[in-house]
Formats: structure tokens, C-alpha cells, sequence
DNA sequence: CCAGTTCCATACGCACCCGTATGGTTGCAT
DNA sequence: ATGCAACCATACGGGTGCGTATGGAACTGG
């Protein structure tokens, strides 16, 4: 095929971000940036290395096989939405309504592109189908920010059901702002602000 | 319409999902199920085959080829959706809140299960992420039931842009509720419910 | 410069799926 | 019954991804 000289220096290689070496990290970068824009099926050894400019003989010095790329994806999206929720949480002792803003800023400034940009939180939710193992980090992130905002609208003042009503609404209005985003674009700012507006004045 | 005809059950071949001779609707709902329970990734060939007993054999006599499937996929769904719209807003000429009611009611009792069951929805838009052609299928359905939800808002007495933000809103908690129910069973009903309520007072 | 470790490229056997070609089977009409 | 059309099973070549084995390149400290 393509051999048109021996085997030169690596300095005539296509690829344009040719990183010398590569780390675990940038494995699961490639990765996260792949679930995003092709799904789970998307999560192949060998597509993953051309996407880097690398072989596979690189991915199984980083890791043992597919799966465990799997679950350090999802891991790391765990880790990350934890840090998301505490970091709210722990600004200045942010309690109640304080709080519920200061998420909702969090909230509208997405992650970074490295990790799968906006799309990344629909893209494993959509994960969650066809992995039970992905189902089941899911389930459990959902119950823990469930847990934080039904706690901040407690504190601004609503009794237990009424918070737990809250939060799932707040909650179900971003998931599906950020699906919505997708394919129609608004200021996904100004309608959760919105929406949580009319859950504190009920 | 689109139910196939029941075949009449020759009792001599009971075999367990052996029909003697599949529709092009069977494979579809093959498909349906398929990618509801594992994904995109799922809509492959020799598996559905298997899945229904049956070899490929079968598949390329209704189908040009896979791609051909999913189409008619996208197709199918684009017009039950379609046709769910239109039922609605036809039940008995409702206007305004009558109508965001009977669409509720809608709402709330999921398609059939040979069709996905009340996962369908989730799966067709996880599936956007890795196929432009279903993006864009997404995209027009949004559309559309956004105009026709902004419609009612708008026919309940709210001003454009007042109707539109309700819209946004109500859509999304369907599709955010839609999404939660995989992971943290609930009301769906009661909370869009809720929801409806407060955007009507707003 | 040299040895040792870290990291990557290549090759190989295996398995799965695709798409086609071909012949066989079933159902229906005559 | 018989002939035709609809429908399906099987076989085959090609492609792609998996996982391992093995040699070599790139970096490190001495």
C-alpha cells in the first residue's frame, strides 16, 4: 500500500496532533470525544488508534482490554459530575436558593471539550441503554444530585414532598434542555433560570 | 394499519419464536426491540436474524440492505410520533389547555411494546449521536411538536413569546421525565402534571 | 555511552459480520 | 396436481476488530 519510503522518523506522519507518546488519559479523552459524536459503538480499539495516530499495541500497554477502558470512562464521568455537585455544594457554604444558582451556573457553563464538550452527559446517558453497567453509574449519579437539590429546595424553604417534587422537575428540565440543545438551540441559561423561578414561587 | 394481520398459528411447528414466514413489520419491530435493548449497535444483521429465528437470508429479501432498515426505522417512528401529534390534536377539535391535557394523556401511556415500549423515545434520540440522518429526524420531530405545543400555550391565553418558553419547557420535562423513568421509576403522569399546572399559572 | 524501563509497531490467528449467489421450500392460484 | 412467485437456508469471499506475542524504538539514570 502506502510504503513509500522505509521506515522514516516519525516527523512525516499524517497526523497533525501526533503526540510523541500517550498517556491513559489521552486514551480516555479519544474516547470520551468518540461515545459523543458516534455512540458506544464507537468505543473500538482500532478506530480509537487511528483517531490518535497510534495502534492498538499502545492501547494494550495502557490498558488490559475494552472493558477496562469502559469502566474508566465511566468512572472518570462519575468523577467528574462529583466534583461538579460538591463544587457547588462546598461555594462559600452556599445553602438554598444561593445554592440552586450557583448549580445553575455551573450547570450552563458545559465542560471542556476534552471531555466530550456538551454532549457528553447525553451521550452516556444514551450509553446507559445498551450497558448495564453504565445504567447503573447513572441511576446512582441521578440519585445523588437528586439528593442535593431536593436538599437546596428544602432549605429555600419547601416541605419534603414539595422539594422532592422540585427537584425531580428542575432536574428532568435539564436533562432535557441539554438533549434538546442538540437539535434545537436556545439559551439553556435563561430557560433553567426560568424554570426554577416558577418551582420557588410554588 | 401497521399491526400485521395475526397469523393463524400452525400448531404442528410450536417452535419457541418460530414464525413460519416474517414481514419486513417483523423485522422492523426486531429492529425496535433491538435497538431499545442494546443500541445502535444492536441493528446488525445475523443477530436480528437470530433473534427471530430466522437467517439473513430472510433479511435481504425485505431490505435492500441495513441501511435500508434503519430508514424505514427512522420512518416508522417519524410517523407514529406524527401520527401521536395529530391524534391529539384532533381529539375532538381541543383547543388550549384541553388539548395540553389530552396530549398529556397521551403522554402518559407509553406506545406498545412491539414498538420499543416506553423506551423507544429515549433510544431513537440516543441514536442522533452516531447517525446524521436520525439527528436530522429528531430535529424535524422537535420541531414540530414545539410549534404545535406552542400553539396550545399560545391558544390557553400566553403571548408568543411567553407561549414559546412553555413550550421549551413542558418538551423538555417530557423528554427529561422520559429519560429519568429508565433510572428512577416514577409518577410520570402526576409530574408532568405538576408541570403543566405551573406554566398554566405563569 | 550503556543498560534498563517504558512505550509502541507489526504480525498472526480467531471470530464476527457483510453482501451476494444459488438452490431449495412454501403457499397460492389455476 | 402443477406451475409460479414469494420466501428462506446455505455457502463463500472479503473486510474489520480482538487479543496476544514479539521485536524494536524512545526515554531515563548512571
Amino acid at each position: 500500500m502506502i510504503d513509500p519510503a522505509p521506515q522514516d522518523a516519525r516527523s512525516d506522519r499524517v497526523s497533525p496532533l501526533r503526540r510523541q507518546r500517550l498517556s491513559a488519559q489521552d486514551w480516555l479523552a479519544a474516547a470520551m470525544r468518540a461515545l459523543v459524536a458516534g455512540g458506544p459503538g464507537a468505543l473500538k480499539v482500532e478506530p480509537l488508534a487511528r483517531s490518535l495516530g497510534t495502534t492498538k499495541g499502545s492501547f494494550y500497554w495502557h490498558f488490559a482490554d475494552p472493558q477496562a477502558l469502559r469502566d474508566a470512562l465511566i468512572a472518570l464521568w462519575f468523577r467528574l459530575g462529583e466534583a461538579e455537585i460538591t463544587a457547588s455544594v462546598m461555594a462559600r457554604g452556599a445553602r438554598g436558593i444561593a445554592a440552586l444558582e450557583a448549580l445553575l451556573d455551573r450547570i450552563a457553563q458545559p465542560p471542556h471539550d476534552t471531555w466530550g464538550g456538551p454532549g457528553a452527559e447525553a451521550a452516556i446517558r444514551a450509553w446507559a441503554f445498551a450497558d448495564p453497567v453504565v445504567a447503573a453509574a447513572v441511576t446512582e449519579m441521578d440519585g445523588r444530585r437528586l439528593a442535593v437539590l431536593r436538599q437546596f429546595f428544602a432549605e429555600a424553604g419547601q416541605g419534603d414532598e414539595q422539594a422532592a417534587a422540585s427537584a425531580r422537575l428542575f432536574y428532568a428540565a435539564v436533562i432535557g434542555q441539554e438533549a434538546l440543545a442538540l437539535t434545537c438551540p436556545g439559551d439553556l441559561r435563561a430557560v433553567l433560570q426560568a424554570q426554577l423561578q416558577m418551582l420557588l414561587r410554588a
